[in-house]
DNA sequence: AGACGCCGTGAGGAATTCGTTAGGACCGGA
DNA sequence: TCCGGTCCTAACGAATTCCTCACGGCGTCT
């Protein structure tokens, strides 16, 4: 059984991390928000283990985040005893909420107990690249948690590129791909739909990230530059 | 949504009761151990709200009682703060544990946490959205306890965007879905019981929540958007 | 420097698509 | 035959999307 631990603090980490091996559960870790949305995606755990208390990323982004593209359990840790706050995280999407300092039995029993209905379904093949998620099955696109919405167009060029990841993608290519054939000489379609789609999904539209141009080639989609 | 309610004490009881109507809850009540199995049996709650310090029965005894037949979620109220007696109680099959006295507003963000994950029956694949309760077997649907008759063709339209959740569903798919190949062209049909299922489904029908239209691509259901 | 090709950006009208309403064709049952 | 229900056709504004056009930046070649 696979468990998440997100926490800043490097003491409770590893107290937690000695805690949760010595009962039989395989942990990864996470040490701020981004990290936690990575490493989630990459070792797909089956429960979450998460500090609100992270720096320069907000809790419920990270709940959010996630919620974008799984259903795993959420269990919060928090020094934050307000009810506000334990109501945000709940309805973002967390499955429970402990405040500190805990008692390391009651917590394992509350991970136990969400364990238990932790559903094993099949994830969908997802692409993830920043904070953006694209469900290529269920035509989803999902920028920090929240839906994206794209015309039927920006949808085709983006699933022609996501679908070749880190390959040149000649514009001749993409334009019989996307207006069929008789289109090759029409490459201003393209600079205008890239830039919309750079406008939805890149952090900094007019220096992009992933959706890279390759002059007098074409365009290239590179998941892993963040 | 029925939540059964079981505590001893009136006063706790009627706060609750009064709180969880105003919410649109369908609520039972139980002053004893006993009793609450008893109500259970017969009102089938989708929620148990459940005090452990019940005079005569030991509350770990109701958990066990309901999880003989139910797996219904169970979130465990107690003036009790040990963290012993949180353990047995998560272990013994509750899924939630609150120490009194307690946030109504965190108690309430706890429910809503709960039945989230609510689990459905295995044998009847149901589908909850809204008011709307679409039962794929028996071919019903019911919204607010209501049945709702749907056409034929209704039907299966909306059998088809429900069996996809989340999903995009596209105009080509749906059409050949339900008119069989060679309509492909006909997506005025798609727009006529798409409105005629939104009127007799949708909350508000001129602003749907349930099902969507993807501009240009074709529909898509959402289950979670309240 | 100047010309040229290529790319990014913005604005605005054309074209498509969507929601809605109304009404006729068809069919089985009373 | 009449009637209720269902399916389909047709048409209209409204909203959305697509495309045209124009302009400016940047690098390369002449």
């Amino acid at each position: 059984m696979r468990i998440l631990v997100v926490d800043d603090d490097a003491q409770i980490l590893k107290a937690l991390r000695i805690n949760l091996a010595a009962r039989g559960y395989d942990v990864s870790l996470a040490r701020s928000g981004p990290e936690a949305l990575d490493v989630a995606a990459k070792t797909k755990p089956e429960l979450v283990l998460l500090d609100l208390g992270l720096p320069g990323f907000s809790g419920i982004q990270v709940i959010e985040g996630l919620r974008g593209w799984t259903e795993v359990p959420i269990l919060v840790v928090s020094g934050r005893s307000d009810s506000a706050d334990k109501v945000d995280a709940l309805d973002a999407g967390a499955d429970d909420y402990v405040t500190k300092p805990f008692a390391i039995d009651e917590l394992l029993a509350r991970i136990r107990a969400l364990s238990r209905r932790a559903t094993t379904e099949p994830d969908e093949p997802i692409t993830r690249f920043g904070d953006v998620v694209v469900n290529l099955a269920g035509h989803t696109v999902t920028k920090a948690g929240e839906a994206v919405k794209l015309t039927p167009t920006e949808w085709h060029i983006l699933e022609v590129l996501v679908r070749n990841p880190r390959r040149l993608v000649t514009k001749h290519f993409l334009l019989t791909s996307v207006w069929g054939p008789g289109y090759e000489k029409e490459d201003g379609y393209l600079r205008l739909y890239l830039a919309q789609l750079r406008k939805k999904l890149e952090p900094e539209p007019s220096r992009p990230r992933y959706l890279l141009t390759e002059p007098g080639m074409g365009y290239r989609f590179a998941p892993d530059a963040g």
